[in-house]
DNA sequence: ACATATATACTCGAAATGAGTATTATTGTG
DNA sequence: CACAATAATACTCATTTCGAGTATATATGT
């Protein structure tokens, strides 16, 4: 137990909201770097817990007052901590800048004003193949399957290429699992498609899909958004992202903002409804055309009183609203 | 982030497996002090991940091979890292000891031959409350709800007496939800009924239910416990704990020793035939009494085909076999 | 031959799910 | 002012899954 050299503790923070249809994360962004989520360090001897350290720092730095917050997990790999233009092998040379191990951690809140240096960006920039609300996203097949199956193929012996194209369909094959984002952004990265595998191996980046983010912060992103889409399915969480009152309509939409895919209106209704997830406000909102909507509110008892289950979403996809 | 003094990761694994109807756990045993999970530094030099670094420190010093592994959690509180009989400021103190922030591993492993200083311990041991295959653990209502009851009416008002009171309610009210080991966990300890709270707090040990472990490694273990119980239900990781060939009784065993319930013979073979997670092999097993069981073996191509689902528990509870 | 112990098969009602169709309450327009 | 358009909400229906049994088959031991 006696080496404790050169380990620092980062922890960063996906800190998630809805706007309308548009999921967001905060990020710092600054002229001519890469976005980065909102980072800090640990300080041992300030924070009892990790998680009161980062509730500390993120008050801070961007006044947002964080709800619900999950710890995600921790990442501690060697040259994927690199910003950009460091070399990634200082780390190894014993007394460089040391190495990183980041906590990641999924905070979720309403959205309230913006801070300087930091933005609310929707999570589609950072992973556009994700978003299949409207069609199954046009690059798949454009630039990804192209370069899946030239990775397929490009395997050394018939088994590796039997291994790739099990994780090619897993990942991007039919049966679309809105879950497995973290292990689509994996593969993509390691067959190339993403910046930063270009900018951890220090090789002249080419063209990549989708914003890339500094260190490893879109990973953890990913790493979010996979939690907080399963998530969603078995506890009642949405509602931390939701105004005090809202229509079923406004639920239905930052679910499927988040899970990046359509539902059935009626079953959805059915479902949050039956499972006494919200109760009516006896209030309508004011609507520009058509019937009005009732304004609902979240039974916080629900959190309590059973085994809270979450908003099941009602159905795999659905061609129109 | 410049702070990197004084910390240190520590890396545990809580590593599983099931013999018969009893799912264990590896602890190092030393005569005289409380059991301890496998763990030990992650040195940054050497690894380039944490999960190798595990696996490297694992296979040397108990020559298991891990086969399924997952990082469970990343603890960093203050005060529940303290050895038995330290005193549990000197981790404030600047140059002390030092803070260990430590990361969780959970492990499964068929079981193979023991290793000098190690054993396979039954974890009900350590959870006696868990356990609730044959009756509902008297101890509950003859230790645990008095004190619980007392700690709900001790609250210095009614508000925090109404939120005592559900979290009670949640944890060993009405409607046994298995998966909630941890959160039962740091209510007994909250409560003072387990004897880590005595240990890290510098009071003197009072009678405590369960077998106390090192460190927060119980908790580790609470958070192990959790997760496999919740991943059984999704993704078919029982299997990482069986023999190649096991009859479905045998199988529906180990998924109760885990889960801690009984579950509906009948509608257990139902699920497991139906999803195709298992095929038969044609032998049958010597059973001593009774008609013999067919051996079968897991379709490993599950894993790729499909979104492979888990073994969805049949039942909540049932009266017998 | 039959009691006992298991394994395995089949049944049946209740609830959940997926996919609609039907009805109601608004606003905007000819 | 009637009515098209739009959206909310209600109701229907076939299918699947689930929980809980009963029924039948194949062993062993006496």
């Amino acid at each position: 137990m006696s080496i404790r050299d050169n380990v620092s503790i980062g922890l960063s923070a996906a800190i998630v909201s809805v706007k309308g249809e548009r999921p967001s994360v905060l990020v710092v962004s600054h002229e001519g770097s890469d976005d980065a989520l909102p980072f800090g360090p640990f300080d041992p001897v300030r924070h009892r817990t990790l998680e009161s350290g980062l509730r500390k720092w993120v008050g801070e730095q961007t006044r947002f007052d964080l709800g619900y917050t999950e710890q995600l997990y921790t990442f501690g790999d060697k040259g994927r901590h690199t910003p950009a233009g460091t070399d990634r092998h200082s780390a190894s040379s014993g007394d460089g800048p040391g190495r990183v191990v980041s906590v990641g951690y999924l905070a979720l809140t309403r959205q309230g004003k913006e801070v300087p240096e930091t933005q609310w960006r929707g999570w589609y920039h950072y992973f556009p193949w994700e978003d299949w609300r409207d069609t199954r996203p046009a690059m798949i097949d454009s630039a990804i399957l192209p370069a899946l199956k030239k990775f397929v193929k490009d395997a050394t012996n018939s088994e590796v290429a039997e291994l790739r194209r099990e994780r090619v369909n897993v990942c991007f094959g039919e049966g679309w699992d809105e879950e497995r984002v973290l292990e689509r952004y994996e593969l993509l990265y390691e067959v190339g498609l993403v910046e930063e595998f270009y900018r951890d191996a220090g090789k002249p980046v080419k063209q990549t899909l989708g914003t890339p983010m500094q260190f490893d912060h879109r990973r953890i992103l990913a790493t979010a958004i996979a939690r907080l889409r399963g998530k969603l399915k078995y506890r009642p969480v949405v509602f931390e992202l939701m105004a005090p009152a809202f229509t079923l309509l406004e639920l239905q939409r930052a679910v499927e903002a988040l899970a990046g895919l359509r539902l059935h209106k009626q079953n959805f209704r059915r479902l949050v409804a039956d499972q006494g997830l919200v109760e009516g406000t006896g209030k309508w909102a004011a609507t520009a055309r058509g019937r009005p909507a009732e304004l609902f509110r979240f039974r916080r008892e629900v959190l309590r009183e059973r085994q809270a289950p979450g908003v099941r979403l009602g159905v795999r996809r659905v061609k129109n609203t």
